[in-house]
DNA sequence: CTAGGGTTAG
């Protein structure tokens, strides 16, 4: 395996050539199967005669299409006889899918001489007002919108009405469904007022389409009546797709609901419905409501399919909580339906997300072993997790295992594993497999170029980078905005901020997205002043994960007040942070004791129905404690119990820690603020050791520095000795805590000497706050024993 | 016909 590169650009064009040569002999490789002798001939065809040839296939289409296609080789362009006599033989032999393809190539070649229009016209000189003329209008429909090019569809569909040969509605639904896909609703709104003036009249499929089209406008009303008017299933079915596209699942839940009680749907409408249903919910992220409606179906005796199940499953592993996720797969398993490849992919990718890559591969070779069938997703969720675990030799036998199953991996199995490769700096390896794409016949796309781009950058190889950039474009891929972000801020992690402000100045269409990446490129690369003054610059909201970088970048360097301009501004533009950044967030506030800042993004969270997560009770807890706000420490901790969550032994040991400031022998100086409820520390460790949860040294330390501090000598000689028997290795700060103990009553004895002779021979560098204290206790305690 | 996988990403 060769490691990082020092690739040269002429290297680099060298190894790229060479892919793309070995494209171009696989595509001739594929070539039709004519003979020699009709090769040669070919070249001397005149139109007359090749029409003559092509009229005698008329019996074996596909000599027609070979032939046709060996034509082309030689540079011989077909006239519009020539195409309505293979137009006329595909449509005898019902080849609508061959007829169709033939129909886009003669449109995407503009130097035809003849239009399509042309083309009717001739195959209506010879059958006028025929099944055919029919046929191939339906077909140039078809082909346009395939295209892309509705204004021609709809073109074709009128002219057709001059000719008396209006293709069937298929044709027209296949139009307006592709209409609405492209988000153009009013021109199927449009079309389906015109249906009647043009002779055709709506079906079902037709009724359903238009009923999806005023989902998308919003126009639920409309989309309603016409569901109710049309009273086909069809198109109520796709109306409670639409609510549940529109975010409104709870009425889409109703309406089936209703749907049951009237028996308007069967078992098929029902299975799918239930599906459309769960999946809304989840897509809204209504876990509850989701799970409410799957146990309401249940009442009524419709059991969840494995359909539904997937979507509760994903959602789950989407959200990363894998318990709930398999709680539902144990659910599902229980009720005899089988686990299949797209719940697996899904729980490997949770696994994945949740940086438990091993884990993630031992239950991909678990669900193998098991004899499930598992497809190139699940693979790619292995070569994934291979990637980020380094052991790309594995991934590649996962890939040969792959291939022996029969499987031919796709351009996402090789970007995955192109990735893999660039987190390596193995770049050499990544074009070799890009080269064995190409000869596998696939094409690197926009996300390929994008993952190869940024690996060369991220590796130093920002020529390299911006030469994979250029050749994307030539290749006619157009990138987009994670393109250009991805290669910002490569570049920046490459400390390379020079190319990438000019990489921004070049790009043709600058957005604030891209500025945006060079803010976080120079957090990436520490520059947090610049990144702050771009950021000023930028009046606009931003991604969060903008902000979020940046926060913690001012917040690492100190610059407090830059970093609650970059809080401040964030609400401003109402952009919330999610439950993660919030819990970094008011980690950093609360680690330069703004509390009161701390707060209100604590509060935020809650009123977001965020709930905050023990660590980031534990905190706030900790900060309320160290600044002597014990009320709201007290409270925040009844309310995080409230919540469910449970205080761990760190939140236990904060809590000891401050209480005893409370007791009436506490010599601290600092006092304590606001009315406090009457909490003694005994209350606190009755929960504590109630909970069952094991001390650790941290939790030791404070018990025996309490002792000390309450004058308890025997209690805290007693604690730390039942730390050692129960297995902990005090620490320094342990050690400290207790020498100190007695150092301040100035009392020395044998124990003491005992524990400052252990403290000696131990090879711990203190840490400079603590640890100078502990020195001057141990120097203390030595000159104690010097005296004796 | 429907689902799950590859880029920025804490």
């Amino acid at each position: 395996m060769r490691v990082s590169p020092n690739l040269s650009l002429s290297q680099f064009r060298l190894i790229r050539s060479a892919a793309a040569s070995s494209r171009f002999y696989t595509i001739s490789a594929l070539n039709p199967n004519l003979s020699n002798s009709e090769q040669l001939n070919l070249s001397k065809l005149n139109q007359a005669s090749l029409l003559r040839v092509l009229n005698s296939t008329r019996d074996d289409p596909s000599l027609a299409l070979s032939f046709l296609k060996q034509i082309k080789q030689q540079g011989v362009s077909l006239n519009v006889n020539a195409y309505a006599t293979l137009v006329r033989i595909l449509s005898s032999w019902g080849l609508d899918r061959k007829l169709d393809s033939v129909l886009v190539e003669l449109m995407k070649n503009e130097e035809l001489g003849f239009s399509v229009i042309d083309l009717i016209e001739v195959i209506r000189e010879e059958d006028n007002g025929s099944l055919l003329l029919i046929r191939v209008s339906g077909a140039l429909v078809k082909a346009y919108v395939s295209l892309g090019m509705f204004d021609e569809a709809i073109d074709v569909l009128f002219q057709s009405k001059r000719f008396n040969c209006v293709p069937d509605i298929k044709a027209c639904n296949f139009l307006m469904n592709r209409l609405i896909e492209f988000g153009k609703i009013d021109m199927v709104v449009a079309l389906f007022r015109q249906l009647k003036q043009l002779g055709l009249c709506g079906n079902d499929y037709t009724n359903a389409i238009m009923v999806k089209a005023l989902c998308r406008k919003g126009d639920l009303g409309g989309a309603s009546m016409l569901a109710v008017e049309s009273s086909s299933v069809f198109a109520y079915t796709t109306f409670i797709d639409g609510l549940c596209v529109n975010g409104d699942t709870e009425k889409a839940a109703a309406l089936f609901k209703e749907m049951i009680d009237t028996k308007t749907l069967d078992g098929d409408g029902i299975r799918t419905v239930y599906g459309m249903v769960a999946r809304g919910f989840c897509k809204e992220k209504k876990m509850e409501a989701a799970e409410r409606f799957i146990l309401d179906m249940e009442e009524i005796g419709i059991g969840p399919d494995v359909y539904a199940y997937s979507a509760m499953i994903d959602r789950h592993c989407k959200n990363l909580n894998l318990p709930e996720a398999l709680r539902f797969l144990d659910q599902m398993l229980g009720k005899g339906l089988k686990i299949n490849c797209v719940i697996v992919s899904s729980i490997l990718q949770c696994y994945c997300k949740m940086d438990m890559c091993l884990e993630a591969l031992q239950k991909f070779k678990e669900f193998r072993d098991m004899n499930i069938f598992l497809d190139k997703v699940c693979y790619n969720v292995a070569f994934d997790a291979f990637g980020k675990l380094g052991r790309m030799e594995e991934a590649i036998e996962l890939l040969k295992e792959m291939r022996c199953k029969g499987m031919a991996p796709d351009v996402i199995n090789y970007t995955t594993l192109i990735g893999g490769y660039c987190i390596q700096g193995k770049l050499v390896d990544a074009l070799d497999l890009i080269e064995e794409m190409r000869g596998n016949g696939i094409s690197p796309d926009v996300i390929m170029y994008t993952v190869l781009a940024g690996g060369f950058a991220r590796n130093g190889h920002a020529d390299e980078a911006l030469v994979i950039y250029n050749e994307m474009k030539k290749e006619g891929l157009k990138p987009n905005d994670v393109t250009h972000n991805v290669i910002i801020e490569s570049l920046c992690s490459a400390r390379e901020i020079k190319k990438a402000e000019d990489f921004i100045e070049n790009l043709e269409e600058k957005c604030p997205k891209n500025y945006a990446s060079l803010v976080k490129g120079y957090c990436e690369s520490g520059l947090s002043k610049k990144a702050f003054k771009e950021f000023v610059r930028l009046q606009c909201p931003l991604h969060k994960s903008v902000y979020f970088k940046l926060f913690n970048s001012l917040c690492l360097k100190g610059y407090l007040d830059k970093a609650l301009t970059v809080l401040k501004t964030m609400w401003a533009y109402h952009v919330v942070p999610g439950r993660s950044m919030c819990g970094k967030m008011i980690g950093a506030l609360c680690g330069v004791n703004n509390v009161g800042e701390a707060k209100m993004l604590f509060d935020t969270m809650v009123a977001r129905g965020l709930i905050p997560d023990l660590f980031t009770y534990t905190i706030m807890i900790h900060t309320y404690c160290r600044l002597n706000e014990l009320q709201k420490a007290d409270y925040l901790f009844e309310d995080m119990k409230q919540r469910g969550i449970k205080p761990d032994v760190v939140t236990y040991t904060v809590l000891l820690d401050s209480y005893p400031k409370l007791d009436p022998e506490h010599h601290e100086t600092d006092s304590v603020k606001g009315e406090v409820r009457k909490r003694n520390a005994s209350e606190v460790w009755g929960e504590f050791t109630d909970a069952g949860i094991e001390l650790d040294v941290v939790c030791y330390t404070v018990l025996i520095d309490r002792q000390c501090k309450i004058h308890n000598r025997e209690n805290a000689i007693k604690l730390f000795r039942q730390m050692i028997k129960s297995g902990l290795k005090p620490d320094m700060v342990a050690y400290a805590a207790l020498i100190r103990g007695y150092c301040r009553k100035g009392y020395i004895d044998e124990e003491v000497k005992l524990l400052v002779t252990e403290l000696l021979k131990m090879d711990i560098l203190p840490t400079e706050d603590f640890g100078a204290a502990v020195k001057r206790a141990a120097l203390k305690a030595e000159r104690f024993q010097y005296r004796e």
